[in-house]
RNA sequence: GGGCGAGUGGCGGAACGGCAGACGCGCUGGUUUUAAAAACCGGGUCACUUUAUGGGUUCGAUUCCCAUCUCGCCCA
């Protein structure tokens, strides 16, 4: 026989699950690492190749550290609440427990065919009561901490969906399910107060291991700015207009003010002769949306009539409504300074109004000088530099001595939207009486289960559909024998998936989400991968969720992801027709229907060529491989290793299924090492190593090592690849070369791995396999050669190499490097000025 | 419009500021075979003064700095 993986994959898998090898056990006497993988949402259509790319990473570094000794938590679970479920219950009337619990059992089984080492056993749903529970127990404690309230706010409604979206879902205007229409429309809302961690989301980043660019994108997300609240008295009126202002240093500079079309105070300090036309101009910016707005070149707007005066020089500025300016960023109010703001010298320049430089270093007439300069025709700060917002301090303290305005610390970040008007999800533990706010639910009273229904559209009202269950949408409160309603909106998405972590600490228990000593063990997770779509929502709920509880007393951590990194897509071949390229599909063609020949590609039918693209694999562009069908025919050792080998974890990579069958190839290369024959004898001896053997293994060790540690996945493949190459060509196979070797191939291929390690290497199955041996240390004489090839450049530029001893002098070097033919043609006729030689690395003759 | 990241053979990709192209795919010659596949052994890949282009720093730049172009992602 030879190399049959489909044979021996699943009696390995049903080894460790009988042996219960991946059981995370907490071990005070053990490091522990806890790897964590995004769980996936399990939808209909199972996975493609791209999902297991980051598992397979973050299985690979588990099965490394199990081998060095760690205590590791490596677990899987479903963020099972969702729309899609929700869907297709409204269009087939499948109930979503059904659906997504068949969906569940198809990803367990792909995700089992893989051979990721997960604990099974500490498997959750967000779905599941036994899980939500606390779900809902924790929006009890934001809700006495006083996170959790109701607000009538902005929300984005989609009419066809009938439920509320997040920012996330909606995309120009659209759902991003469905295509649908999406409008800004008020409506009664639970919120999370996350604003109110904004400081501490902000300062968390600083202690945790994160790409730099995730890092940035929630430090600008919460958008935090410091500045001024400063107010300006209305003419004629007991009205006054508080601006905000990031630069209050350009106080002098201001020549108008601008309020946003829909700020309360337009009807009241606009004249009665420009009422009309404001009135006009309001109509006209309510039709346009935000986005329009702000990215709309053309300024627009109308003077009220009304004038301000500004407090630091008591000059009368004119109040204008334009829409540039936002509602809800700010005061919804602006003082302008054209001389030193971009948008303000614009809109001045089409309006006609004054422009004034009050920082020297521009020519406002030119264009607004947002840049460091010295304060001019600023009253008392004339002369003071603007650098290092110290300019703004003084600015600040002087208003605040005067009663002028205060410093103000702003964030664009806005409270959380947490309720959604649909079914598939989280209910809300609250009692309600004639509409408002009764009582949290107790503690007893919970899972707040989500009951059976028929229908699961929402009521015309937009309500969720748990309105229409009138058995569980009123109570009668068993203490008091008031009638009560429950709250029918359901939480969104978001909700489980902000502290699944944590219950993988203490998955089974009923008497807490996560005991403190279980959490205090294996939290703050040691490494987590996932997709960097989620950099600022998921992960900054969660880091807001963990807080919380943290100030609750139920954890210890500030943070809850100490490391994490994002892997990249993997990307499919799609195909277009080029001259169809303006059809709703863009003229694409499916897989099924392209021929390939001599690297070009053409439909079958039409004999049309086609254009290729690289582009993110999705069932829609017909571009997806399922892990099942690779497993089929090459096994999942074979998959994992091309997983990991096909280039940097996060990398976006083009998936070749050609590149998948050279690592099958390999780890065929790899059977024969370790066997030969028909009959597949060991071939391993105990006979001992030669030099070469040896020196091939420990620079092995080293280098699978350490770039396993970096998640340098692709370069630590490479590198048994070549100790394969080295141990085929051997003499020997020596057990002190080839039991090291399985167990380095053990994270990629576990598979094949243990069974080399059973019936090669004769090990005891009763011992526990492979995972738990100790890994392999290397040995750094093996790893140094006694002699080195070393470049040798004249005038920078190399011209040849030579062999010289590690310890070689100068001298020697020089000399060896004269002797060599092509070295000595650069250096005919020259004179040797200088030499740079770096011992083992580079020798350079600088020559005239 | 702003921010970030990336441009290296036919392809995926390697290279602490030091021999550019590890490793793999594809291609190709051979051995074996009735033939093919598989397997094994070998080969170069005219990219060649060269890592998108132009400058700079340096004895030396794929690597660091500046500008330009192209692509991707995010924000607006």
């Amino acid at each position: 026989m030879a190399y049959n993986p489909n044979e021996l994959e699943p009696r390995w898998q049903a080894y460790w699950a009988r042996n219960n090898t991946f059981e995370a056990r907490e071990d005070p006497s053990m490091p522990k690492f806890y790897a964590l993988d995004m769980f996936p949402y399990p939808s209909g259509t199972g996975l493609h190749v791209g999902h297991p790319a980051g598992y397979t990473a973050s299985d690979v570094v588990c099965r490394l550290k199990r081998a060095q000794g760690y205590a590791v938590l490596h677990p899987m679970g479903w963020d099972a609440f969702g729309l899609p479920a929700e869907q297709k219950a409204i269009a087939e009337g499948i109930a979503p427990q059904v659906s997504t619990a068949q969906a569940m059992d198809n990803f367990r089984r792909q995700l089992q065919r893989l051979g990721f080492s997960y604990d099974w056993s500490r498997e959750v749903s967000t779905a599941d009561p036994g899980f939500y529970r606390w779900t809902q127990a924790i929006f009890s404690l934001l809700h006495r901490q006083g996170h959790a309230y109701e607000d009538e706010a902005l929300v984005n409604w989609c009419p066809e969906l009938g439920t509320v979206l997040a920012n996330d879902e909606v995309i120009d205007g659209r759902s991003v399910r469905g295509g649908f229409p999406v409008e800004r429309r008020p409506m009664r809302q639970w919120m999370l107060r996350i604003t109110a961690f904004a400081d501490r989301l902000l300062e968390g980043l600083g202690s945790v291991d994160w790409p730099e660019s995730t890092k940035r994108m929630q430090r600008e997300w919460i958008g935090r700015s410091e500045g001024a609240e400063v107010t300006f008295p209305v003419e004629g009126t007991t009205e006054a207009i508080t601006v905000f202002t990031t630069r209050p240093d350009t106080l002098w500079g201001a020549t108008y003010l601008v309020l946003a079309p829909e700020h309360p105070l337009v009807e009241r300090v606009t004249s009665p002769d420009r009422r009309g036309a404001v009135e006009a101009y309001r109509a006209r910016s309510a039709a346009r949306s935000e986005v329009e707005r702000k990215t709309s070149r053309e300024k627009t707007g109308v003077d009220t009539g009304a004038c301000a005066m500004n407090p630091v020089n008591g000059e009368r500025v004119p109040v204008w409504v334009a829409d540039y300016v936002l509602a809800g960023y700010g005061t919804g109010a602006i003082m302008a300074v054209p001389g030193h703001d971009e948008r303000d010298w614009a809109f001045a320049r089409a309006l006609g109004l004054p422009i004034r430089e009050v920082i020297t270093g521009g020519d406002v007439s030119l264009g607004a000088h947002t840049g460091e300069g010295q304060m001019v025709n600023s009253g008392p700060f004339d002369g003071t530099p603007t650098g290092d917002r110290e300019a703004v301090r003084k600015v600040v303290a002087w208003l605040e001595a005067r009663s002028l305005g205060r410093g103000v610390v702003t964030y664009g970040l806005r409270d959380w939207v947490f309720a959604r008007q649909r079914y598939w999800g989280e209910p809300i533990p609250v009692l309600k009486k004639d509409g408002t706010f009764a009582r949290l639910l107790r503690d007893d009273e919970l899972p707040l289960e989500l009951p059976a229904v028929s229908d699961y559209k929402p009521s015309r009202e937009g309500l969720s559909p748990l309105s229409k269950v009138p058995g569980w949408a009123r109570v009668t409160d068993p203490s008091t024998g008031e009638t009560l309603e429950r709250e029918v909106m359901t939480m969104p998405g978001s909700a489980g998936s902000s502290w699944y972590f944590l219950r993988f600490c203490d998955p089974h228990n009923t008497r807490e989400l996560c005991a403190r000593e279980k959490s205090d063990y294996w939290m703050p997770v040691d490494l987590y991968v996932g997709g960097d779509e989620h950099a600022v929502g998921h992960l900054l709920y969660a880091r807001m969720w963990q807080k919380a509880l943290k100030d609750g007393g139920l954890v210890r951590d500030e943070e809850p992801f100490k490391k994490l990194r994002h892997q990249g897509m993997i990307l499919g071949e799609a195909f277009y027709d080029p001259t169809k390229r303006h059809t709703p599909d863009k003229g694409l063609v499916h897989r099924a229907r392209v021929d390939e020949r001599d690297g070009r590609y053409f439909e079958r039918e039409t004999g049309q060529e086609l254009e290729r693209r690289v582009e993110k694999m999705s069932k829609s562009k017909g571009n997806t491989v399922s892990p099942d069908e690779v497993i089929d025919r090459y096994g999942a050792d074979a998959l994992r290793v091309y997983l990991c080998f096909l280039g940097p974890l996060e990398a976006d990579k083009p998936w070749q299924t050609q590149g998948l069958e050279g690592q099958h190839t390999w780890l065929k290369r790899v059977w024969r090492v370790f066997f030969e024959g028909e009959e597949d004898l060991p071939r391993v001896t105990d006979e001992a190593a030669a030099e070469a053997e040896l020196r091939a293994l420990h620079k092995a060790i080293k280098k699978v090592t350490r770039d396993l540690e970096a998640l340098a996945l692709n370069t630590a493949v490479s590198a048994l690849h070549v100790l394969t190459r080295e141990c085929l060509s051997a003499e020997t196979r020596s057990r002190a070369v080839l039991e090291p070797f399985a167990q380095l191939l053990q994270p990629f291929a576990p598979h094949l791995a243990e069974h080399l390690w059973a019936h090669a290497l004769g090990h005891d199955a009763r011992d526990g396999g492979i995972s738990y041996a100790p890994w392999p240390a290397w040995d750094e004489r093996y790893c140094v050669e006694a002699t080195v090839t070393v470049g040798v450049q004249v005038n920078g530029r190399t011209c040849g190499a030579v062999e010289l001893p590690l310890d070689a002098d100068e001298g020697t070097a020089v000399t060896r490097a004269r002797d060599v033919a092509s070295v000595a043609r650069h250096l005919e006729g020259k004179t040797l000025l200088r030499v740079i030689y770096k011992s083992g690395r580079i020798l350079n003759l600088v020559v005239k």
